[in-house]
DNA sequence: CGTCACATTGATGCCTCTCAAAGCTTGTGG
DNA sequence: CCACAAGCTTTGAGAGGCATCAATGTGACG
């Protein structure tokens, strides 16, 4: 799909990776987004009637279109539906804030810390689905980098780890009433 | 707010900033996401019964509010006006892929060449809005760090500097002149 | 049993953060 | 108009940490 081309609709992607990208005026290439499986994109296309960056497929990848009319005419004839977008992009712009708040975080370990605290269901085990070095990637870490952190949060007692479960030690003194405090 | 409590609503930031926090399962402490002028923010609320976080204020703050219970029935009754939110979420959505792409780039000067591409307008000139270290803190990076990038860049002639504006220098092969629309 | 991908650890270098100091700009008050 | 203060800008020196390159270990699968 190419940089001011008539927008068709909103994509799914179900697998393989996709890269969206601009040519700048001056001539130069930015990366405006990496689509991995699981995502919609260009839901701007609904609002737009082109599109503003190019889209390339990185590998073999398959999606899903939601023609731009059909798509359209449903969000305006069914309400529901419309609300169901609106909870999704809520949803991924949740998502999204969440991962940029983690790539704030520069320690390694730290980052990979919080990152498990976020999956944390209050078991404290996080069961890596895949591999660590997909996990590395999500983490916008090396996978070198990671295994390095790891070892180091155990090394510290902070986690623990048991073939590809990894569990996070409390660091909540025995004093279950604990207030937030905000002073940062 | 504090996590738990029924949701009341969607809020703007006129001014100020805040800091949106989770304690997890372990007794850790998680930024989710810091609130800047401008933004919306607890969208998620309208889906919710409960905030799963919690918000501090970091300075103070104005916020609007707009009642769950109002915004809901209005949303309800005029399509437009979901419409219109929903339009908003795309656009933030993709203002934060935006971001986070930016931050994948490591290099302080390839990612400061970048963020002047995404504000390229055509002209190639972006007239720094409020002070270099506030753009340095949007980019993520120290002022110093800042600073030093901006030498560089304008050492090895990708850019211009005059005073507060920073010029793009076209990288494209030697046109003496410098056309803001150039065609392939 | 060999191959391939993942997992792990080591050594090195570069780059950004941090701390520090000096120049520069702006506004305020005497 | 000048003096002073406060904040932005710029450059320097040093340190720490992640990326990179490299080598070895380990497990799955044919």
């Amino acid at each position: 799909m190419r940089q001011g081309e008539k927008s068709v609709g909103m994509f799914f992607l179900t697998s393989g990776r996709l890269r969206m990208q601009r040519v700048t005026p001056d001539g130069g290439m930015v990366t405006l987004h990496v689509v991995r499986p699981g995502e919609t994109f260009a839901e701007a296309s609904l609002f737009a009637d082109s599109y503003q960056c190019d889209i390339i497929a990185e590998s073999d990848a398959a999606v899903w279109l939601y023609p731009k009319v059909d798509l359209t005419r449903r969000l305006r004839e069914n309400p529901d539906s419309l609300w169901e977008l609106t909870s999704g992009l809520a949803r991924s712009l949740h998502g999204m804030r969440l991962r940029y708040e983690l790539k704030q975080i520069r320690s390694a370990p730290e980052r990979v810390l919080q990152y498990l605290r976020l999956r944390d269901d209050g078991t404290g085990v996080y069961h890596a689905s895949g591999t660590l070095k997909e996990m590395a990637t999500e983490l916008g870490l090396t996978h070198e980098a990671l295994y390095r952190a790891l070892a180091t949060l155990e090394r510290q007692k902070r986690i623990r780890r048991n073939g590809g479960d990894l569990q996070i030690m409390s660091n909540r003194r025995n004093d279950p009433f604990q207030t937030p405090d905000s002073a940062d």
